[in-house]
DNA sequence: TTATCGTGTGTGTGCGCACACATTATTGCT
DNA sequence: AGCAATAATGTGTGCGCACACACACGATAA
């Protein structure tokens, strides 16, 4: 459509306008003095020809520097957030030649003291743009704050926090995801039959927004569906399996019409390792993430079903719409959903080396 | 790791090597004669510092013009094939600074004559790389061997040729994909019930492939999961809704025990319009494809599932690997499978808009 | 010898842009 | 009026590369 356009240059605008190329660099560039007079003729002109820089000219002849942040959850190899991580590592080494580097810092998941003391000093350097997962919502209010008065864009993924200046989130709809995993449970379960949730607790740590979000949705199915069985409830520790399989074998024992299981996070390898364990095998788990000791047992067939929702994708698309923004002055979405994705036994496999 | 490296230019090079810089550049581009000796020594160099040269400096010297051909079928608005089309367009712009033109030339799917018919005069121009629909097999090898005779890459999507010399393969594995719908089907019926496959059948052309396969699939995984049931074919016409219908009325009050319905290509909105139209909620259909008379249906419940294939992305991959292997000298994998998406009315709406 | 060719090699120009710098126009001030 | 200070504008250089071209040299033929 507008490729006629598509090969007007810097001089070209000049001329039209008649004046020199310095004065339309200016004017692109907001930079330096211009006159009221000059300025008005040459933005006339940039728009009327829908002016498109050559980016390749640019970025060669450009000796600017982009330095972004990201801030995650630390991880363990094969742990959920490790994905994200690659994510951003895989626009990083895309954008690398438009001379942009990217700092990963990473606080502990399990206590939001180490997410504010690696903000504190967030801002001694030059920043050009941040890269924030959600999980403390006040701490990352506060950071959005200071964020803000600097005009420093910053980027959500995860969960989204309304009333923010967010240049953009990136992440699923938690309560959906709750209920995609009802529908995919009860699909595999008798009518009448009893449902456990669980939870994995951590020392000194409420749930997480996710978490109870994903429940909400997952009780509200079950509620409309006209779900007829009994709701149990279960905590489970993190690293206690001797804990865990006591406290289930007890409500497994006096519960014993129960055929579904479901944790509403990636931690549902816990469960399944007992449900293998005891060879329950007409027990049905969903839970959640694409990570690989879910996926194992997803395989075997011990969980029946989980949901994902492309963490990869959102590192990629976070850091590169931080990109789109400042390079390219083109701007997307405010909030960008990603496909919670299905994952069985059955197509597992195409998904596992498919992760962008 | 190689970060270092990466700011040696061709000068350096040729400093190093004691010559000049045409006399790099000659090797690099295998042009213009230099001695025995020479070329050794700036081969060698190249190697040992992984010399790579910068894109942007590169596309914004050359005047080469890449053009690429893109051979799929024709489609009306909403149609399957618009998707691989959309993902192709999509590559193109964002390849277009890369002076890359894309030809897209199409073909009536159900007649193989037309696909000859375009290929016949494809290479009176120019051309550096085409990317192939592989719907008919014959005529497809038939042009590989002529595009191997020009020494002209050729990526194949939607189904895969053994055998051949294709750059790179995107698509899906039909049999898997056949085995999904099963799964799905099977998890929303009774284990002693009916089933019913479906197929669309057009004046003069014989089943895909693909439908094939799929068909393959989904039996066998009835077979092995022991599905007692018994299983019913019907053969219905894409444009005839009276045939249809009356047919369709005839196979459900004879087999008043069919509670999954099968189709197992895009068309599975044709067995969708009757059921809604019969009001027949019980009755379970799982098709194929994310296409706008699809999800319709989907979204108000009539079809139970449908299997996806992410055509967009292939179109896209296929175009980018194209540039991958001419531009950039990077190669891909030879067979690519792409995800095998599961949509259900509840997490379909974020896939529409996020087909890429 | 000189003209002609082929082969190897080096140099120069421009792609479109950013940015430093040089130059000119305009204002304020004594 | 004259001169500095400042605003406005124009010019030049280089990013890293591709590619056309100029040049040097030896071999061969006239």
């Amino acid at each position: 459509m507008d490729k006629e356009f598509s090969n007007i240059r810097i001089v070209d605008i000049a001329k039209m306008a008649g004046v020199s190329v310095g004065t339309v660099d200016r004017v692109i560039h907001n930079r330096g003095r211009v006159s009221e007079e000059n300025r008005k003729k040459v933005q006339a002109i940039l728009e009327m020809v829908h002016y498109q820089p050559n980016l390749m000219a640019r970025s060669l002849a450009s000796k600017k520097q982009y330095h972004f942040v990201a801030i995650t959850p630390s991880f363990a190899q094969g742990e959920y957030w490790e994905a994200i991580s690659e994510g951003i590592d895989k626009a990083a080494s895309e954008m690398e030649s438009y001379n942009i580097t990217i700092t990963k810092l990473f606080f502990d998941q399990y206590n939001n003291k180490t997410f504010d003391d690696i903000v504190r000093n967030l801002l001694d350097e030059k920043v050009d743009g941040v890269l924030i997962a959600t999980l403390f919502t006040d701490s990352v209010i506060r950071l959005s704050r200071e964020l803000d008065r600097f005009e420093i864009p910053y980027i959500y993924v995860d969960s989204n926090i309304e009333g923010q200046h967010q240049l953009a989130y990136f992440g699923t709809e938690s309560y959906d995801a709750g209920v995609i995993a009802a529908r995919l449970l009860t699909d595999r379960i008798s009518p009448a039959s009893d449902i456990l949730m669980a939870r994995i607790v951590h020392s000194g740590k409420n749930d997480s927004n996710q978490g109870r979000n994903r429940r909400e949705g997952f009780c509200r199915y079950l509620k409309e569906m006209g779900f007829t069985g009994n709701l149990h409830e279960v905590e489970l520790k993190i690293n206690d399996s001797v804990y865990n399989f006591t406290k289930l074998d007890e409500i497994f024992e006096s519960n014993p019409n129960i055929e579904g299981t479901v944790i509403f996070n990636s931690t549902c390898y816990i469960l399944g390792n007992y449900l293998k364990a005891r060879a329950m095998q007409s027990v049905k788990l969903v839970g959640y993430d694409l990570i690989e000791r879910n996926t194992q047992l997803l395989s075997e067939g011990v969980i029946t079903a989980l949901v994902a929702q492309r963490p990869e994708r959102q590192g990629y698309e976070g850091i590169k719409s931080l990109c789109n923004h400042l390079l390219f002055k083109q701007h997307s979405e405010k909030v960008n959903l990603m496909p919670i994705d299905i994952l069985l036994k059955e197509n597992l496999k195409y998904y596992l080396n498919n992760k962008l």
